[in-house]
DNA sequence: GGCGATTTATTCAACAATGACGAACAAATG
DNA sequence: CATTTGTTCGTCATTGTTGAATAAATCGCC
């Protein structure tokens, strides 16, 4: 779910690397490359996501990089899901930010 | 996540069966009740929820419920990926048209 | 200008955790 | 003792996670 998420984020600069940068970032731990890879493959065989390798960078180690793009049908399943999700926190007792 | 919210959402009518009725009201499709008391289970197990046997009920197969609780630890941890898939998801091209 | 060190990126192999199911078991009432 | 409501068990598939191996590019430098 959150790697889908984090490639419609990214857009088209979305490939391994940044989207451990982004999920890092929200979740606030560290997360394996390895595991987004591996996520990865297996969205793109469950038809959710497809991949296009792109082209070389002329940076220092800029091999190219494998591109991902979110299928409509992984947008609609995300979509299903976060419908699913909303439906059931409407009732949470959110907001503790400043008290517990 | 689904299941605690569930949890919480049932406050102290949260059994197995309502669970699994919540479940598959919220996600149209069947879930046995082998899962969820697996996910209760294992939810225990970390510490995210309590539970406690209460008193059978005078109805024709009224036994025992084990009743479950969201502890605050669990409740954090709801709130914690609530906020992460809110966060990924405000670039979300959705919104066309609610009808579901 | 060639060659190894360095950098960015992806692939691989293995294992732990979670999701899922059907069947077995338990305890109540009629 | 048949039926009903509820929980537990055994098992397998899927997903999450990691560390190490591999690949492909540039840089320094002689």
């Amino acid at each position: 779910m959150m790697v889908l998420l984090a490639l419609i984020r990214l857009g088209d600069e979305a490939y391994g690397v940044p989207v451990a940068r982004e999920l890092r970032a929200i979740r606030g731990r560290d997360v394996a490359l390895g595991s987004i890879y591996a996520a990865l493959e297996r969205l793109e065989g469950k038809g959710l996501v497809t991949s296009s390798l792109g082209e070389p960078t002329p940076e220092r180690g800029g091999r190219a990089r494998r591109f991902f793009r979110v299928t409509k049908e992984g947008l609609r399943q995300v979509q299903a899901t976060r419908r699913a999700l909303m439906a059931l926190w409407r009732s949470l007792p959110e907001h503790e930010g400043g008290k517990a």
